[in-house]
DNA sequence: TATTTATCCTATTGTTATAATAGGACAAAT
DNA sequence: ATTTGTCCTATTATAACAATAGGATAAATA
């Protein structure tokens, strides 16, 4: 059980947005790429879904940088999950186009209902501005 | 992010087990397959990584039956999980081999850190026995 | 003792999802 | 006119996982 490349740097790239914009400009790919160690190719990727789930944009083209559309306090980590994946699903029969036969009489069912909703309580409860604030307190630590 | 088929099946198979065992005999692997369409073959590998991890045991050979080592309500959901994989781990870096170099400064470790206590929490909160509740009242709501 | 057969063991193949790279088009800024 | 940040699509790598396969072993029983 993992969670993929493109949510947790979706996460981070999010993260440095939120750090470094301001009021005029916002942030260049390039250097989300090198502040975070990615690559500017793969970073297209990153960018571009967080783009299309409109939790990002670059209202002046380029040379404006990109924006948060929200305040992190109004960005949840499930919204910016959800930009990358369909939704929180930890095995197949738990999804809509179910499969398995044996569901209406499956006592592993109720298991794995039970911890999908719990993950995806948690991803709704944290926002964008939790890990700012989680951000601030590693910063301190280290001043 | 999905849990793998093995812990799926494994945890089918020790319920297929706690539910058909018996003081004399146990459950032959043949059955299991048959009442929770598998195939032997691939049966091979869940029931030995459950023997491995001594969850259930044929001591008397063959013809003996598989039976469970502990009671079902002795026996976690996490007990099963940890059979078929070296444990609960939503991102890599979450891992002992740490190989993030901005793990110390990282501000969605606290937040990854806290969803992996969770589900390992609730994998540890459910037993067997749990599940077998659950189907005895899936049994009641068809009769 | 020979045969059956449930289990045990190891190797191999198939399959899929994901991670990452690559090449170039486009359009706004200078 | 040229630069360059973004945009778009295709392709390749890679690795994990699912599943099959073939045969060895040893206990039961005929």
């Amino acid at each position: 059980m993992k969670f993929s490349t493109k949510v947790r740097y979706g996460i981070r790239a999010m993260l440095e947005i939120a750090l470094n914009q301001s009021e005029d400009i916002g942030v260049f790919q390039k250097d989300i790429a090198i502040n975070q160690d990615l690559s500017v190719k793969y970073l297209d990727h990153i960018i571009h879904s967080l783009k299309v789930a409109r939790l990002i944009s670059n209202t002046s083209g380029r040379k404006s940088g990109y924006k948060l559309t929200r305040e992190p306090e109004n960005i949840s980590i499930l919204d910016i999950h959800n930009a990358f994946e369909p939704g929180i699903c930890v095995i197949d029969c738990m999804s809509d186009a179910v499969k398995c036969s044996r569901s209406h009489h499956c006592a592993a069912k109720g298991f794995w209902g039970g911890l999908n909703n719990l993950v995806i309580k948690y991803f709704a409860s944290k926002t964008l501005q939790d890990l700012l604030d989680d951000q601030s307190l590693i910063d301190d630590q280290v001043n």
